[in-house]
DNA sequence: TTGCATGTGTAATATATACTACACATAAGT
DNA sequence: ACTTATGTGTAGTATATATTACACATGCAA
């Protein structure tokens, strides 16, 4: 699998083919950080940002918050404050999820969507 | 609700009134801490030690992990990795659960339990 | 009554995390 | 041609995280 460089940087490059203000200074810009450290993500040089930079990547490209932390490595602090608010609760269910396939876990969702507790 | 050495200190306090091996010095000990760094974790001096440093605490006090972690504002790594391999079908189940009552999740976990995919 | 164990104060440190600032070479636009 | 924008190299820094080392006063035990 690749990095979470390659990634965000594909998808920038992706998005300046339509459009010009994509590039990697521009991009920089609106998420609010320097260029030449936006480079370094992007090539890897650097580790990953913190999370509300990530975030904040995820809002100027377009792209899934909770796919880009989970590239980087982190998971968001919402979904932490879920989990740790029931800890043994959340546990039990996601080791029994661990295995389980993907079909599996949306049928579980879609159940709860409907939720008659 | 108390914090993370408070609750601690009064596990090791209850086991120490029947096995006196249980004082600060030798709790550290078998953790593998200074005893002035666990004193000060206790009292809530300083924060609360790393996750692997939690764990051991919670072998030696006989306390659930999950539990302690959470109450140190932390969430295990193997339940991280767990959600980040599909993040966001987990992002999703987590945000539909988020409100739900203890006993849905329950029969959630049980229904995944005797899980027939 | 002295000697070991207990809990705790002060000070310091090592490592990781998350960046910024500046400079520079190349390429594109007018 | 010229200026403007682009990506990147080097160097440095601020803050947080996770801990140790040493010293000291009090208490219990033999």
């Amino acid at each position: 699998m690749q990095h979470f460089g390659d990634y965000i940087r594909e998808a920038r490059l992706r998005l300046q083919e339509e459009d010009r203000s994509f590039s990697l200074r521009q991009v920089a810009g609106r998420v609010g950080i320097e260029p030449a450290y936006l480079s370094k993500i992007e090539r890897g040089v650097f580790a990953p940002p913190s999370e509300a930079t990530i975030v904040k990547i995820a809002e100027v490209l377009n792209e899934d918050a909770d796919v880009l932390l989970a590239m980087a490595g982190k998971l968001s602090s919402d979904l932490q404050a879920i989990i740790l608010q029931r800890p043994k609760l959340f546990a039990d269910l996601l080791r029994q999820l661990k295995k389980a396939p993907d079909h599996a876990i949306l049928s579980v969702v879609r159940e709860v969507t409907d939720g008659d507790w």
